[in-house]
DNA sequence: CACCTACGCTACGCGCTCGTAGCGTAGGCT
DNA sequence: AGCCTACGCTACGAGCGCGTAGCGTAGGTG
């Protein structure tokens, strides 16, 4: 049912990541999708409904590589952010939630659960990095976390900088001789 | 001259905080200053040049602390940005800038300007640290800096989780061991 | 065939914001 | 005193986005 959702759930996400999230207009939905405001309204309470619906649609939880190593898991998994930010549509979706986040309480809510979300597989490698003895068990989790995936997105929203598989791997490299320099 | 400068400066900065960049209307920042709306518009063009110029005089550039260690100097200096980003104008200000130069040009140039002066004083005690031998001579003082300054955004911005002065430490005592684990 | 669901289109009243025009005034400087 | 700068206030036309109402229609289902 409602073949339309897909189109305006498309159409939505273009123009987020063209204008931000204030400037996604349901009229300017209702253009680019080629589906009538009324029937977007029949479906969307409001903007920020459909919004949060559209963005929630696409943010997706990574799986679990579980590939035998910490490093060959945090590899994929910090690839894959690279990824997403340097092309997915998440590219300008993520600074548009954070910043939102910071002002209206329903995009903190989608915020905090989709961060939750992406980071459980993370969380997951790490716990098993520590049983293999990769880690030292009385490291923070959270810490080795904001250590990985902290400068891939400040290197990809502050410094400019290239964020490719050779800086994801020097990354890593780094925070587990941090954490296990011997 | 021009006494009602500040107090419209100091209105959008707020406004700035509250509701986000698209959101700070002309409109809004004459109620809130209590200056008329005409004697903005006789000293600034637009909306976009108001909001640029305040944002221009806020954020500073940290002064170089000096402290004789690479860890002092970075304790200084991660401590004023995490101090910043819970406390000061720029706590709301930085994410919203992020995501605006992401889609307008202008945004975009004023970030990097901002993000590069940020960054010199921390490249200035990097390079100091080198010559001590706090570091090894071939370290990339750009990565280092994204794996200083990262972990702090990215606690703040997604993470959520508390950016304390025993948080700073942890962070610059692991990278330090990572670049330097003798 | 009758029906029902999903959709399209036009039109509306409302509020907000834009940027400008026109006119009045207080305070400092000469 | 005279002047000039910076400012305030009201009013305006235009555009856009909101959310709703009313009416028409294609296509699938019983």
């Amino acid at each position: 049912m409602t073949r339309s959702r897909a189109a305006v759930i498309a159409a939505t996400l273009h123009l987020l990541a063209e204008r931000g999230i204030t400037a996604t207009t349901i009229e300017a939905v209702a253009t680019r999708s080629g589906v009538a405001k009324t029937t977007i309204y029949r479906q969307w309470d409001s903007q920020l409904t459909l919004i949060l619906d559209a963005i929630g649609t696409t943010l997706v939880t990574p799986a679990d590589p579980d590939t035998g190593t910490l490093r060959g898991d945090l590899l994929h998994l910090l690839g894959g952010l690279a990824e997403a930010l340097n092309t997915g549509p998440a590219a300008s979706l993520m600074p548009a939630l954070m910043d939102a986040a910071e002002r209206d309480p329903a995009f903190a809510a989608l915020h905090r659960r989709e961060a939750t979300l992406r980071h459980l597989s993370v969380h997951t490698a790490i716990a098993r990095g520590i049983d293999r003895g990769e880690l030292p068990a009385d490291v923070d989790p959270a810490d080795v976390l904001d250590l990985l995936a902290g400068p891939v997105f400040y290197r990809r929203l502050v410094s400019a900088g290239t964020v490719d598989r050779a800086f994801t791997e020097r990354l890593i490299d780094r925070v587990l001789t941090a954490y296990a320099p011997h």
